[in-house]
DNA sequence: ATCCTATCCTGGCTGC
DNA sequence: TGCAGCCAGGATAGGA
């Protein structure tokens, strides 16, 4: 599923192809893609706009627009489960659930959407769009000490917070449950009962996590995420937990488990998280 | 403040 | 073989 770096990835990977690009047209194929934005809307954002970057925040790709070298608003772009933006030749053919095609002064923008819960829309405003998100975690407003106070004025359980997007921005499923693993850390365990050298550890794990699936161009291991150029990433041969429930640990051999947690599955290990004493 | 559930979606899988 | 039913999951909304 694209979390940061798989998002990070498609950004990257797209730039080349993508900065400097003129869109001149835009088809929407399936509205409910836009989230409530008009087609017309979209379309008098666009069209005539100039790309002049692709990045990231959190799970949203942003692009700057620029016309007349004005900045003039944004492409914003949410993947979810298993969207996938991709430069393609004009006259390529269409992929089997093309939702949203921006022709661009060369080739095409192809947005696919197999579950539709895709999003890609214009912005005129950023901040508004990203109002309530929480910072990045490999940004540098975070560090080990202050994520640490985060975690102690909050009174959750540490897996729902850290899919938290509003706390966190962009982890997702996959990297909580390695990013907990690599620190030891039990999913249940609450918040606010986390000393602060462990807090400083599960910092430093989720960022390096992070990083090491950027470096190997993120986790597919379904059908669903790719990088722009067609190409599988390859974290998920690094994975230490996720998808490895049944199987033993990697660290100690006790066989892994799979829970529910806030309907999402959490894998872990028994013994190298032990269980928080009593509620927390 | 936090938790819980439902919603959006489809393809792939299980079980009969 | 066919088909019904279930599952995955990011974000969000509404209720407890």
């Amino acid at each position: 599923m694209p979390e940061l770096p798989e998002v990070e990835t498609t950004a990257r990977l797209l730039e080349p192809d993508l900065v400097g690009r003129r869109i001149r047209g835009v088809d929407v194929r399936w509205p409910r893609t836009l989230g409530g934005q008009s087609e017309h809307a979209l379309r008098e954002g666009l069209v005539g706009a100039r790309i002049t970057t692709a990045g990231r925040r959190a799970k949203y790709l942003v692009f700057d627009l620029e016309r007349g070298r004005r900045p003039a608003g944004y492409l914003v772009v949410h993947l979810r489960m298993s969207g996938r933006l991709f430069v393609a030749p004009a006259r390529a053919a269409e992929s089997s659930h093309l939702r949203v095609r921006l022709s661009l002064d060369r080739g095409v923008l192809d947005f696919d959407d197999v579950r539709k819960f895709g999003r890609f829309f214009f912005a005129a405003d950023r901040d508004a769009v990203f109002a309530s998100l929480g910072p990045e975690p490999l940004g540098d407003e975070l560090d080990a000490a202050s994520f640490g106070r985060a975690l102690r004025s909050r009174k959750r359980m540490l897996k729902p917070l850290l899919l938290d997007q509003t706390f966190l921005a962009g982890l997702g499923n996959i990297y909580v449950d390695e990013s907990l693993f690599r620190s030891g850390l039990h999913p249940l365990r609450r918040s606010d009962r986390v000393p602060q050298a462990a807090a400083g550890r599960l910092f430093e794990e989720i960022r390096a996590t992070l990083n090491e699936a950027i470096a190997r161009e993120g986790s597919s291991f379904d059908s669903f995420y790719r990088t722009p150029t067609g190409q599988p990433g390859s974290y998920q041969h690094q994975f230490l937990v996720y998808g490895r429930d049944g199987r033993p640990c990697l660290r100690c051999g006790r066989t892994l488990v799979k829970i529910v947690v806030g309907q999402r599955g959490t894998h872990f290990c028994t013994r190298c998280q032990p269980a928080p004493r009593q509620r927390g």
